[in-house]
DNA sequence: GCCGAAAAATGATGTAGATCAAGGAAATTG
DNA sequence: CAATTTCCTTGATCTACATCATTTTTCGGC
């Protein structure tokens, strides 16, 4: 079999057959899968890095790999016939995207750019798709990876349809500090795209971070140091089924469903 | 086994376990799966009827049941702290809900409520994951109505924001149309739910008829009239990747994972 | 056909956030 | 270290809708 020609400026990293199937292997999506799947999954599966702002995936055109993110982050946006775009997800590794296409085989509803570079797992649609067919795990893998996704989304629209832009900073915050633990916190990314996170402009932001000093908010740079939590946690709503739930995140591995 | 309680007023009918097992193998979800299977799944199902406005799912509640909407229309809506409410999502007959929170065993992210009087069929939450752990072909349906849900979303998030209200009735108008093929259209719902599937409110609704009548859009009661359905293509922009591709939705049932 | 109630249309006002337009701080480059 | 660019902040408008208030229409029941 010839290389798979992947459109545009993108560097491709061939690595080896070996190396293909281990990554495979440790992706929660592959968890408890045979060998046998894996070998064939990995046949044609490629490793593909891409600068920031590459358009990686075409709205509209129909999925020809599943990818995975392995480094880097990817937005999902969506474009109108005006040119006008939205954003619809945006991704951290690992994370799995396109993967509704995939199964179902019809054209991208929405397309993929790189924010930061990326490094990206491409595996063939069809692939894939035939794998599935025959293994059953995988199927329950994949399933419980899409039912998690469709979660996400759901959150997020309720994320923007029933909180302001300074209740969604003020909840990001509060996140960010439960992971951590300590008092002051540091944005894991620049504030524009911090904007894009929260599905609003970068002057919003600033405004939003201005409104959250009379709260006892405090920021330099990226670091952002939160005086009293506890009244950021009250004025802003923090809920459990909106923000992310990290234990539910966690489990990117499909072992829900196989108990 | 005793009879499985149901909260609220709701009223029950029971069928026959004969005639359960045929409504389930009449779904496209249960599509070619076996009759051991569809037994098991069976086991405890039960059909409810609701009247208009009932609450029929808790946000934040743990699913007990996976919900098929049989006749009638409902609304999934996410609340927030302060009591402010979004339509996610609305659902025609024949169209399962809750099934991602299900699966996950997860809490409801949002809640559902009926808008018309319907009729539900509801299938033990813990019969269908148990079934889906040991079918692999109703794991595949599954997971190809979860595909499509999934889809859906994205389409009504492109739709909602990267249109106004006025382009976003006159697609809803055009696609009508196209369905039919008929120059004047009746509507299927009322204009005040019409507003909630646009995602706008009945007041903006009628100022966007007011606005298509610029491009020959005549509305009396129930019945549009479109002039000149390609001057209101052109300017409402209707798109494939935006608007419901009948084709697409077709297939509730999960024919295509299994070709 | 008439009446009351619900639905829809229309008008007036409010508002969150986008957009446009500068200034100022930080970081990258030579 | 200076210079240039990029990022961030702040301010001034603009806009699409929601909201509130009122009128008009439609429709179901008698």
């Amino acid at each position: 079999m010839g290389r798979i020609r992947v459109r545009g400026t993108a560097d491709l990293r061939f690595v080896m057959r070996q190396e293909k199937i281990d990554l495979l292997a440790s992706l929660g999506l592959f968890a408890g899968v045979s060998r046998v799947t894996l070998d064939a999954v990995a046949e044609g599966a490629l490793i593909r890095s891409c600068p920031a702002g590459a358009q990686v995936v075409e709205q509209g055109a129909t999925p020809e790999f599943l990818n995975v993110l392995l480094h880097g982050c990817v937005e999902m946006v969506g474009t109108g016939p005006d040119r006008r775009e939205t954003v619809v997800q945006i991704l951290d590794p690992v994370d799995y995207f396109v993967l509704a296409a995939v199964l179902t085989d019809a054209p991208h509803l929405v397309g993929a750019r790189t924010v930061k570079p990326a490094q990206l797992l491409l595996i063939p649609a069809q692939n894939l798709r035939d794998a599935a067919a025959g293994d059953h795990r995988l199927t329950l893998n994949i399933l419980s990876a899409q039912a998690l996704q469709f979660r996400t989304m759901v959150r997020r629209i309720k994320n923007l349809a029933l909180r302001g832009a300074t209740q969604r900073l003020g909840c990001y915050l509060v996140a960010l500090r439960d992971e951590t633990g300590s008092a002051t916190v540091t944005l894991p990314v620049s504030k524009r795209s911090l904007a894009t996170r929260l599905g609003m402009t970068p002057e919003s932001v600033s405004r939003a971070f201005a409104a959250l000093r009379e709260y006892g908010v405090s920021v330099s740079g990226r670091t952002v140091r939160l005086r009293d939590p506890e009244l950021v946690r009250a004025e802003c709503g923090p809920d459990p089924l909106i923000d992310r739930d990290y234990r539910e995140s966690a489990l990117a591995d499909g072992e829900r469903l196989s108990a």
